[in-house]
DNA sequence: CCTACCGATCGGTAGG
DNA sequence: CCTACCGATCGGTAGG
């Protein structure tokens, strides 16, 4: 909190004139990027389109939500759980909806054949703890930009390493994406 | 330390009797923790057989580590970040190196043709973030055992979402494993 | 928004 | 391994 002050030239104290405590600032810092990452890819979830198409956009728009501030998505991925109780709860609420989203997604493309696989909701998880991965190492300044690392993501996500029958859209060169 | 001091019936400063500091306590977790996932890979990624094959049985070793205990799992996959800068280091080394298994594996499969993808190094980040993130919500208690998690993070991982041509060992009911 | 301060806790040490 | 203590730091508050 004196760090945060000092950035603010304010003395310590001072900073409780502003906010209630220290769990609220964090709390509001989470609840932020929360609604990023949902305004992000909600759209497109319930958007129109290909379960695969759709997926390819989601991860896209999630994986460039983590790269534009990997400090931020940090804090909302896994510096939640320092929250009391009650927020925290709240937290993990919004993040199971989120994670509903792609479940819902990864069934859709389950139920109308194009997608293989018998439990959507491990799919999710495991797609979606890859991506958030990326908070613990993506650097800015690094040789893949979030673009090329989320269509490497999706070309592993829906093809894997198998040398299965490709759709086309994947698995080629490594160009222009989404 | 105050906590560790009286689970081990002493006076919080008795502690300094046994340990030279508190750091060096959490080294020696974090180490100890990387031996016992060096073991369980290296003698697979080294041994013989298909690289397809050795990938199945080295997500099934680490899946199974974790599992084993996902606190350990967590200090050496997350809170070895701690650490001071040249024990940090050191375990950054390590962690390379265990990385470096993966990647070698899915190299020589790209190399002989029996896997497609063209960065391996990120296919392991991609698989290992995946596998990692288990520490963080994996329960002893829940519906699922380390060995149906780990079949299914390996037909993901070879297989992902797409129809492809299978190679008659994953996607099926999910059954016995390796 | 500052001054001045609170009680609690932290990792660690001296001396026995 | 205990007693007794160190200096530093923590989140937060009273009173202006």
């Amino acid at each position: 909190m004196r760090d945060i002050a000092r950035e603010l030239d304010l003395q310590g104290g001072s900073l409780y004139a502003h906010i209630p405590s220290k769990e609220a600032v964090l709390a509001s810092i989470v609840e932020r990027a929360a609604e990023r990452f949902h305004q992000a890819i909600q759209p497109i979830a319930q958007g129109p389109g290909s379960a695969a198409g759709r997926l390819r956009r989601m991860i896209d728009a999630h994986v460039r939500v983590v790269a534009s501030s990997p400090q931020r998505a940090h804090v909302f991925l896994f510096e939640w759980v320092s929250l009391g109780e009650e927020r925290r709860e709240a937290v993990s609420r919004s993040r199971d909806a989120y994670e509903e989203q792609f479940t819902t997604v990864i069934a859709e493309g389950i139920a109308s054949g194009e997608l293989a696989h018998d439990d959507a909701r491990m799919a999710a998880v495991f797609l979606l703890s890859a991506m958030n991965a990326l908070a613990h190492w993506y650097r800015p300044d690094g040789p893949l930009g979030p673009e090329a690392i989320a269509e490497q993501y999706a070309d592993l996500f829906l093809h894997g390493l198998g040398r299965g029958i490709t759709d086309g859209s994947a698995t080629a060169t490594a160009g222009g994406s989404p």
